[in-house]
DNA sequence: TGCGTTAGGTACTGACCGGTAACACCCGTG
DNA sequence: CACGGGTGTTACCGGTCAGTACCTAACGCA
């Protein structure tokens, strides 16, 4: 009575979303908040209000719903990018854009590093299914990073591409362990200044 | 008799080392190379050839070995510095020696991060008593970064040493989700780049 | 010689892990 | 109305986890 009233309810509003969404939701919020070996499976299920026996209709085991995860990050990552590049035709103002979106994300007090970096130092089983995914994805930021360097006219592009992606990378690890004490504006700077040394000079 | 025997010889040789040295040096490999969370104390008493129990004589729980661990891996960092402090007395020498050692460390192919990185990583809980030792190693490498950077009398040493942390932190993880593809040499280039971007200009 | 400290060994607890079996249920479609 | 697929519920499996009780063996020191 009450039960099926809420069902209803609820079906109109918020749970029509299908459970495997659900759980997928529930599982990033998780294992992002808490790492991915610290939540069981159980808790996944409980957080996604089901039941254990729904996930694995869903998912082979915790190994693929990690992976799985692990997609739909990298998926938000490149529809960001493609954000940026809808909003800044220029290659370089879609280079700052990034610059000062993760500089914003890093100082927004919560950060826990990038998701898939902290995958991989958290599996480090060579054969995980998660690590592929992981491999995948830096892999092709490096590249789509290098092309926009390149795009934008900068020398040695490919050395420019690897420092801001390294800068960054770091400051997202260093976030957690240190507080982001300024780190956001002061990230900013030293793209924007790395940018700059690589505007003027045809090489060395 | 047999046993005595091989007791009385592996004392002569190696054994004479005290279980908790044994067991910290048991636990450091383990834990960097598998993880935190996936290495069980079963199996570190067994890598350090004890048991649990001894184990536990001499460390109060897990918590306190991992925290132990990583105060002995930032004491090997402070002597790291403490070494290149002696082989070059200028502080700027004494900044390059940092890079090309860690540049060699990270395309040395077993990299796995800093091991206090990733326990900030895997440990994400606040009360940990492992977050106090990373956070106090941070902040201390940090701040004796910014002094070298001041005493080798480059431009804007705060900002400097932020970069150079950063550059060298973001390698460390990126190296572990990507192959050290020339990582090395391109890293020193990277680091001596920006150190020269800061030798010339008074501020901007 | 005797005694206390330290280490090793075994076995255990209670909790939790990932994963599965069996069954009741709801609901849309025929 | 009957049916079947997706869902919820409960109980369970074997294994592993951190941590402990209890006893024995070896050693240093007096």
């Amino acid at each position: 009575m009450m039960q099926t009233a809420a069902k209803k309810l609820s079906a109109d509003k918020t749970e029509r979303i299908s459970p495997r969404e659900r759980i997928l939701a529930a599982a990033a919020e998780l294992f992002y908040r808490n790492g991915i070996r610290a939540v069981g499976v159980d808790a996944i299920a409980e957080a996604a209000e089901t039941n254990k026996m729904t996930l694995y209709r869903h998912f082979a085991s915790k190994d693929e719903l990690v992976a799985e995860y692990l997609r739909g990050e990298a998926e938000k990552v490149r529809l960001g990018w493609e954000r940026r590049a809808a909003d800044n035709p220029e290659p370089c103002a879609q280079l700052r854009a990034w610059l000062r979106d993760m500089a914003r994300h890093v100082s927004s007090g919560d950060e826990r590093g990038c998701p898939l970096t902290n995958a991989a130092v958290e599996l480090p089983e060579k054969d995980h299914p998660a690590r592929r995914v992981v491999e995948a994805f830096k892999t092709a930021q490096r590249q789509y990073l290098a092309g926009l360097c390149d795009a934008a006219k900068l020398a040695e592009p490919d050395m420019l591409a690897d420092e801001l992606f390294l800068l960054l990378e770091g400051a997202r690890v260093t976030a957690q362990s240190m507080g982001p004490e300024g780190m956001g504006e002061r990230l900013v700077k030293m793209g924007e200044a790395i940018i700059k040394a690589h505007t003027i000079s045809p090489d060395r």
